[in-house]
DNA sequence: CGGCTTTGACCCGCGC
DNA sequence: GCGCGGGTCAAAGCCG
């Protein structure tokens, strides 16, 4: 305080004259600060209660004007002018806070100017690079044999096809979505033919990854849902009914979109990706905070229990399903599978799981379009992501046989028999694995679509298992909490990294294959965009540098942290977890609560009720289900 | 009365 | 072509 205030007086002195000229300005910019900076205000506040003594040092000459009452009430032969000055002095003070405020304001003005011109610097050097690379990769094709290129490049459509897959962190507007294609058809050129050339070989496939929102136009757009959350949706301007991403059924997608000599999207026949979550829960139905309409309900062949159909009712256009259907073996357990992605704003409570479901199904996506090679679950795992048009292409172990081809999968999968390409997040059961008590997001699928796994361990420390390539991030949990819980510290944790991921891209035509030690070199590490307790921040730097290992030395994970971020970038905009936290906190202060884990901040009040459920008592890993739990207590 | 659930009918894809 | 199973529709009923 006394530093602030010393460097706003400094400032009041070297502006004061220009102060009164310039009022507009100046509450302009005051406005925008109360807008902002709290911390403003307070300073306003102190200042105002010291302004007696600062204004007589600082003012000089016009220290009347500010004269202290303690003065005056030891002067009480005061002469006239000193009464006016005792009657100006409330006002003298306001200028005077105003005028330490305004010198504050300006100062951070300053700053952010900064801020944004290097920004802008650093956007237009990687443009310029990006163009140039580019043009590289032009050159390089034209210098082809063109009898050859023509052949080379029609297999290699149909490869690409197979291999590549856009993933949308839908950021950009929809007005140059039409440009940006044409780039992004560029870079997937050139992940693969320019500098990505020599490490063709190495590559079994790519991934395309950037801010826009679109998809590699060779991949059937019925499987291209997923990728799309309601952030980014937002971001892309006016969610279209007709919009070809979102027309349900996927079978009349495929109608619309196949035509007679694309062969590309024949190849890549595939359904709209569906995330599974497995879940403990003796409610009908897991609550997700989505509001859902039952519109029909089946016997399943193999399950004597019906399977519900569910639609999201938030928007009547949002395209998004749901089945929800007991577990045949173990009828505490309810399988809620998610299909599409929404295209509205999605209640706070409803981004942990929409964000989750949409990164599990996209990180899907980018092993759908490797297993068309006919890889199944063991399928590698190589990307070569493009984020917001920069390419940077992750090498890949498929052909390093001495390194494990896919993720971890220490569980059973559920395996489906129909086409849609399945994500399982198993949150039922503990892993039976070293990696011991916390329950594993088990990324599974039929033989068609090979399975991932993400294991948000509770391991002592994060960690990465270089043996089965699973990177244990640390979950500072203990046994109660909920779905949504592990959902929303996912996300947190894949903020993390996404941050530093993002940051690094002005190194990532320099050094590829360093992407973050070429970002923690040169870059402080943004705020996180969710300060987490004290508890949390020591874990989640924990989390990061492990995470930091993991995609310097492990190019699978980056993929599937790309696929991940393509959801929660945009839904981190809408303040998914943070919000989402804040909310809780509300039910918290609502709510009598047993739970003796406040501090995490994830505590829903669902959550809380699962600890004094005497029917379902909190399963090891903590699972339950809010409806069932909300309905009991009340 | 509006919104939701139920439930039988219907459509469609897929395998034989 | 036919049967099966998954998925959806829509009318009827229920409920607050």
């Amino acid at each position: 305080m006394p530093k602030r205030c010393s460097k706003a007086m400094e400032n009041n002195n070297t502006e004061e004259n220009s102060f009164l000229g310039n009022t507009p300005v100046e509450d302009k910019t005051k406005k925008s600060d109360d807008g902002h900076d709290e911390e403003g205000t307070s300073m306003e506040m102190e200042i105002s209660k010291s302004s007696s003594s600062m204004d007589i040092t600082i003012q000089g000459g016009h220290g009347w004007l500010a004269e202290p009452e303690q003065t005056n009430t030891l002067m009480p032969s005061s002469s006239a002018g000193k009464d006016r000055a005792l009657l100006k002095h409330p006002q003298e003070n306001e200028l005077q806070s105003a005028k330490a405020k305004m010198g504050e304001v300006k100062e951070e003005n300053e700053k952010l100017k900064l801020l944004l011109s290097q920004i802008v610097r650093n956007y237009q050097s990687l443009q310029m690079h990006f163009l140039g690379l580019l043009q590289k990769d032009e050159e390089a094709k034209k210098s082809m044999d063109p009898s050859s290129s023509a052949r080379d490049q029609s297999n290699e459509q149909d490869e690409e096809a197979d291999e590549l897959v856009s993933l949308s962190l839908g950021r950009s507007s929809s007005t140059d979505q039409p440009r940006k294609d044409e780039q992004m058809k560029k870079t997937s050129h050139f992940s693969k033919n320019g500098k990505g050339d020599d490490q063709e070989g190495l590559n079994g496939a790519g991934l395309a990854l950037e801010l826009g929102c679109r998809f590699e136009p060779a991949a059937d757009q019925s499987t291209e849902v997923v990728m799309k959350n309601s952030s980014s949706d937002n971001s892309c301007g006016d969610p279209k009914e007709d919009d070809p991403t979102e027309i349900w059924p996927p079978s009349k997608t495929l109608k619309t979109t196949r035509s007679g000599d694309d062969e590309v999207s024949q190849q890549t026949h595939l359904k709209k990706a569906r995330v599974s979550v497995r879940a403990r829960c003796d409610a009908p139905t897991m609550h997700d905070g989505c509001q859902w309409r039952k519109y029909g309900q089946k016997i399943a062949k193999g399950n004597p229990c019906p399977r519900a159909y569910y639609r999201c009712t938030v928007s009547p256009s949002c395209p998004v399903r749901k089945q929800v259907q007991r577990c045949a073996d173990d009828m505490s357990i309810l399988i809620t599978t998610y299909e599409g992605s929404h295209n509205h704003p999605l209640p706070m409570s409803a981004t942990a799981m929409a964000s989750t479901t949409s990164a599990a199904a996209s990180m899907l996506q980018s092993h759908s379009s490797i297993s068309q090679q006919g890889h199944t679950a063991m399928a590698p795992i190589s990307a070569s992501t493009n984020l917001q048009g920069l390419n940077f292409s992750t090498s890949t172990l498929s052909q390093n046989s001495r390194l494990p081809q896919h993720f971890y999968f220490p569980n059973s999968s559920i395996s489906t028999t129909n086409s849609h390409p399945t994500i399982t997040l198993d949150l039922t059961a503990p892993s039976p694995s070293h990696f011991g008590r916390f329950p594993a997001a088990v990324f599974s699928s039929n033989p068609r679509y090979p399975s991932t796994r993400l294991n948000f361990s509770s391991s002592p420390s994060s960690s990465l298992d270089h043996n089965n390539n699973t990177l244990q991030l640390q979950a500072p949990w203990n046994n109660n909490h909920t779905a949504a819980d592990y959902l929303n510290y996912g996300n947190r944790v894949l903020n993390q990294v996404g941050s530093t991921l993002n940051m690094g891209k002005q190194s990532i035509f320099q050094e590829p294959n360093n992407l973050y030690q070429s970002y923690i070199q040169n870059q402080k590490p943004p705020p996180p965009p969710l300060p987490p307790p004290p508890h949390q921040q020591l874990m989640l730097t924990e989390t990061i540098a492990s995470a930091t290992k993991t995609i310097t030395s492990n190019p699978k994970f980056q993929s599937a942290l790309a696929a991940a971020l393509t959801s929660f970038v945009g839904t981190n905009n809408g303040g998914s977890a943070t919000t989402g936290v804040r909310e809780n906190h509300h039910h918290h202060q609502h709510q009598s609560s047993t739970s003796t884990e406040s501090a995490s901040g994830l505590k829903l009040k669902w959550a809380e009720s699962l600890t004094t459920n005497p029917i379902y008592p909190p399963s090891p890993n903590g699972i339950g289900c809010a409806s069932s739990y909300l309905n009991k207590s009340s």
